[in-house]
DNA sequence: AACGGTATAGTCCATATGGACTAATCGGAA
DNA sequence: TTCCGATTAGTCCATATGGACTATACCGTT
């Protein structure tokens, strides 16, 4: 399918990009103060020039178009843009990819933040894949520690490994507590809850 | 200083490349081969072009050098390579900037698996460095976390930043915990002590 | 009235990245 | 013997990235 194919080439900053216009039209720098304002470039890297080639890349995919340009006094002409209705599509099947995978955490992040584009059910389940995966992963990291531990690898060489495991097993029980409580619906999801207001405090680190 | 630029402009696969010259000279396909095979492409994404590109770049700036080249039956020839002094000072100032910095987490990660390459009050300092910045970090979550929860946005948009509070949590914990056996000098720390045996189980996702 | 700083709204370019591709050799199975 | 696949040892190219740069307008100060 087309429409897969083009969901797969999609950056964060693309999805992050696409998302924001759903919300309404607009043109190229008030997407860039809104999210600096939300502070999503904490969540994902956020320069100009890597900004403006997204905007033009997803437009030549189709994903977003202009519907119309303003200027005000003499500055340069702003073009506004809505997204299509493949680019929301293609929102949507990027979260529903990218949800349950475990590798590519900065694009987890993005999709954890988009997942509400998603239906309560869909997430359940996408989390619910992932939370397999990471259990795999942790019990991985695990053993191996035990191992090289046993045939007397130093501890200078196992820090890093002992800290990854350490954040695994915090990601799983947040992400069980997430699970359980978007499961036993105590809270509201989905488009039909209240718009975001402005200043939520953004994600975290980069990369 | 021209040391200082060079290591800015490092990449964590040029670090890791320069780190794996110190144990012995090696032709690049060796070093890939050893990379993958401690699971150092879980730590920092490792693709060919990406690769044998960074050890060229390394080469241009002088951090590493040819020392000879061998042919084994009609096989494409092999270059190895050493490390220079350069090569070494630059790693060494790489560790010492990223180590504290908690901005880039795949920079970090790098980092703490190559810090043994410091003296253990170095990397006691450089940590506890972090450690504050980190806390900072922590607090300005939860704060903004509170502040967003006491506005009434729903917790649909707030998911990412707790769990990224979440798991600032565990890693403030986990610092804690290195920085205080590090400091008591309850392990062996430094080029002195063993070297690494083969199947250490690798870092984590990449990113 | 001139001046400096900041916000607006981008462009441009070098380069790091990743994925596809090449091509020879070796070992084992049919 | 011949064919198949894996391993060895890379090359090549399109493109995503980030940082420097441009240029105008607005606003407050001295």
């Amino acid at each position: 399918m087309s429409l897969k194919d083009l969901a797969c080439k999609l950056t964060p900053l693309g999805v992050m990009t696409l998302a924001l216009l759903r919300e309404r039209d607009m043109h190229p720098y008030e997407m860039l103060r809104l999210m600096r304002q939300r502070h999503h470039d904490k969540l994902v890297p956020i320069t100009n020039g890597t900004f403006y080639h997204t905007v033009s890349r997803l437009q030549k995919a189709g994903l977003l178009a202009e519907i119309g340009t303003d200027r005000e006094g003499n500055r340069p002409e702003r073009t506004t843009y809505t997204v299509t209705d493949a680019g929301t599509d293609a929102v949507v099947d990027w979260v529903h990819a990218e949800l349950p995978r475990i590798d590519h955490p900065l694009e987890f992040r993005v999709a954890l933040a988009e997942s509400h584009n998603l239906p309560r059910d869909a997430v359940v389940d996408l989390l619910s894949a992932r939370r397999a995966a990471l259990t795999g992963e942790h019990r991985l990291y695990r053993d191996g520690l035990e191992g090289a531990r046993a045939k007397g690898v130093p501890e200078q060489y196992r820090v890093q490994t002992e800290r990854q495991t350490a954040l695994l097993g915090a990601e799983l029980a947040w992400l069980d507590d997430l699970i359980e409580r978007l499961a036993a619906s105590e809270f509201s999801w989905g488009p039909d809850a209240e718009p975001e207001r402005e200043p939520v405090k953004g994600g975290s680190a980069n990369d």
